[in-house]
DNA sequence: AGAAGCATGATTGTGCACAATTAATTCCAA
DNA sequence: TTGGAATTAATTGTGCACAATCATGCTTCT
């Protein structure tokens, strides 16, 4: 126990230093955890536990995990604590229909209000992410492919579908993690910089374009067409004729 | 002090008792007195005094607080307490931007998935509506209002949608409650009746077009053309020359 | 008289202890 | 041996007390 050697270290997340209050420590630490897969889906949350890890008291862990609820990267039960999410298939779906929704409006609106500052942080970022592929820290990457696309969001200008956008992102991030076919290049850097461009060309019919099929290339990775390796026991065991027992939906 | 006299009696909301937990009644509660405007934009919402108004302790408010503060109807402030939230004009604009995205993609899917019940129960609630209207009900009447957004929301079968809508109804409550200009009649209970007509004969286009104009409907009994009566202090004196010290930014 | 600094009061932030609920184990009976 | 029920252990829910922070009013100095 007390693993904390330093008392609160934040996460550094490349110099972008974050606010100081303990909450968002702890809810950035798990929110990253839970993105970089080091965090797998249905992973038990233990209060006590993550309290002894960060070195401070069950209020604070309750907080980061409330926060992370309203996300959606995490499960609150009532009475029997919290899990990683982890979204099933018709969830899945779901997100990404809104997402696909979301990223239009996203990307129509930076096309009108992203200022040449926010472009070249754009652009940053996708180096960033393109580094980490290359260095082979895959959980990194996703996260960071994800927040590419939140701050796309927060140059439209726009609070609420920011905040949309970034429980959006962090389900998807989930949903890649679980749901990813062998074959790697999850987001494809290209992809990205060709969105940027035609952002900066204020070309918006054009991004918008670029836009929807990076949606289509994201999904089409993903085998959720039916029941692919789920946590759903009714789809693992749907070859089965069991008996005369009415199936009983679980979750 | 101790003013409650029933430990804690739940929102009725028609008969539609709600979920036990002290979390969602206290909740429920703040929520909707700030829909019905029984609490005006800008008031201060002292831990304590909600404790002691609902018999429960701090954390309990705390919590509820926190939940409010997520969907954007409450202002939590670091070390200076809670407010309820008073959109500017910007902000007003934003959440009505992201409103009309949400309920076109809405009003396509209701009408490809809402349910012979779900018309029905929407039915009720337009009538349930204008009977609050028709007996001075205001507030209620606004949230009964909101609420039908909201039902329609869960009509179109996609949970983020719905959480974003919920978030989206409350903080356009708060906008009308704040900026609506002297004509009563809010939302009009015909729009509402056609909407449902259209949707219940699967007619997406006529469904979306009437939403649409419900839509600017809604915004256009607003003023928010420019620095109405706004609480930007900004604004309100912007006439005056107040000597040679810089203008600081308030809020 | 005006402004800066200090002190005080009130309110929020945090940790801790106890109560309540749930899950697991054990024991008993058929 | 198996099914069920009661006990037990572990984990979460809640209230409370203390610490930290901020706002307000007063004093004092220029």
């Amino acid at each position: 126990m007390n693993e904390q050697l330093q008392p609160l270290k934040k996460p550094t997340r490349n110099g972008k230093a974050r606010t100081g209050t303990q909450d968002d420590i702890v809810y950035a630490h798990i929110f990253d955890a839970i993105l970089e897969q080091r965090l797998a889906p249905g992973t038990k949350l233990s209060e006590e536990a993550l309290g002894e890890i960060f070195g401070v008291s069950r209020t604070i862990i309750r907080r980061a995990l409330s926060r992370l609820a309203h996300e959606g990267v995490v499960l609150l039960r009532p009475n029997r604590g919290a899990v990683v999410a982890s979204p099933s298939v018709e969830e899945a779906r779901q997100i990404f229909f809104a997402r696909r929704l979301v990223e239009r409006a996203i990307t129509e609106l930076a096309v009108q209000h992203a200022s040449a500052e926010q472009l070249a942080e754009l652009r940053q970022m996708v180096t960033d992410e393109q580094d980490c592929f290359a260095r082979g820290d895959r959980g990194a990457g996703i996260r960071l492919s994800g927040e590419f696309h939140l701050k796309l969001a927060e140059a439209a200008k726009n609070a609420p579908l920011v905040s949309f956008q970034r429980s959006l992102v962090s389900q998807t991030s989930l949903i890649i993690a679980q749901y990813e076919s062998g074959n790697r290049s999850h987001c494809s850097f290209d992809e990205h910089n060709e969105l940027i461009d035609a952002i900066a060309a204020r070309d918006s019919a054009k991004a918008v374009s670029l836009m929807m099929h990076h949606m289509d290339h994201i999904d089409s990775k993903l085998n959720l067409d039916e029941d692919s390796a789920s946590d759903d026991l009714h789809a693992v065991f749907s070859h089965l004729v069991l008996g005369k027992k009415k199936p009983r939906v679980l979750r």
